[in-house]
DNA sequence: CCCCAGGGGCTGGTATGTAAGTATGCAGCA
DNA sequence: TGCTGCATACTTACATACCAGCCCCTGGGG
């Protein structure tokens, strides 16, 4: 496990604490600074990380730190081994298809039951929200499709009675995240996840749990389409050589 | 949120942390004893924790113990109230659905994938475990029983390439053993338990991906079946006094 | 020149101390 | 009798201090 060496911890913009985390206790806004900061690969795959360093660094002492990174580890984002580092993790394809493999089964059976519970009300709901989808990306503004995919998929959990459900899937969508943010985001594929939020809202008007399902699922998998490029791109990202 | 009194912490069995849990560190020792105290009951729903109190019992500071509580809390099973204390969770009847819907929505999808890529061999291996559980069934040994469950199951997530399905499921599952345990195991239902392994294993082997959802959803489900009479057998467990 | 032994400086894991906030019970008053 | 307000004893959240183990660098011996 090489080093890349902690000077890159310098990189990270500490201002996210101060920003959108600002609310909740210490342990919970480092927490979602370093989770934002390793899906942005302001903090490097493989970057060695120190949690007197961080501890310094978001000016707070290494207890909330600590409670931040066991999260992280809990996610799979840090690998903590004793008496020797915390660690950013490499991506790892299997852990990217892992992450995939859950999402994509907790949607999709929310999906179908939405297809099943859902009211006229909350499809218009839905349909407002794919509305507003194609404005921004109209404006090219891609930090804002980003939110409004989120709102999205967790309108569907929503619609299935099953919040949980994306609860669940946001946390490992992070290392789905962290992958997309390393292609960069053309004005054509933003065009075509519109597009086929509008198949899956359309499904759902029909009441069509298979169609819903299906198409989903190929929208879902369109994020794993750029993971050999983004491979060949950063292979110093990226644990392992062979397909895992 | 009414407190059952401290004094029923006395009667959790901290020889836990002696046992099986004596690897890794205190912290991890501790998440698995609490956990398991809560699972089974020893520590009752609503009940207050105390970070001293169970330090003390457990012969750690509290910082690891602290540790394991935020372990806890994401997994649902204390919450954490600021000033004010920790708790253990009330049984949900949602949160015993979220927790089934997961697992459900996992385990399916995996089973179907095991369905296409399993090999004669690692079919044989999960016979042979089958008919290990038809053994300790014919003994009376539930405590047995159960491990050979839970090795059936990550086997069928073994099987999909996706051990991360079971992982997740396993977390969950938490939830739907504390309401297992509360119903007293009859020998008969054990009996069905296997046979509906054998079934599951049978779609399995006959490479049927559609059979093999189908039986192993309905037998996820069996266990719920006995959620409403433990309800009514312990409704200070509870939280939701409605079906909510 | 090469190899190996040892010490210094890190690391995470744990223990303990400090601060701030809430429920509670009792004292005093209407 | 019933209500109000304060002192107190808890709680968690955070900060600090200490410990054991690993890495690496360096200096001395072969």
């Amino acid at each position: 496990m090489t080093d890349v060496g902690i000077d890159r911890l310098r990189d990270m913009r500490i201002d996210r604490l101060h920003a959108s985390n600002s609310g909740g206790p210490a342990s919970r806004q480092a927490y979602r600074a370093l989770r934002d900061a390793i899906i942005a690969t302001e903090l490097e795959p493989g970057q060695r990380l120190s949690e007197n360093e961080l501890a310094e660094r978001l000016a707070v002492s290494r207890t909330p730190i600590r409670e931040a990174l066991i999260r992280l580890r809990d996610d799979r984002f840090v690998q903590i081994v004793p008496q020797l580092g915390t660690f950013v993790t490499r991506i790892s394809t299997a852990a990217v298809e892992d992450a995939q493999f859950i999402r994509e089964s907790l949607e999709c059976a929310a999906v179908r039951l939405a297809a099943t519970r859902a009211q006229d009300g909350d499809l218009a709901a839905l349909a407002g929200l794919v509305r507003r989808q194609a404005e921004v990306v109209g404006h090219g503004d891609y930090e804002r499709f980003a939110v409004l995919d989120d709102e999205f998929h967790a309108g569907l959990c929503e619609l299935a009675g099953r919040p949980v459900a994306w609860e669940v899937a946001q946390r490992v969508k992070g290392h789905l995240n962290r992958v997309r943010r390393l292609s960069l985001p053309q004005p054509h594929y933003l065009d075509e996840m519109v597009a086929e939020h509008r198949l899956v809202l359309e499904a759902l008007e029909r009441r069509d749990p298979d169609a819903a399902e299906t198409t989903l699922r190929h929208h879902l998998r369109m994020v794993l389409s750029a993971l050999p490029a983004i491979r060949a791109q950063h292979p110093d990202y990226f644990q392992d050589e062979e397909r895992g």
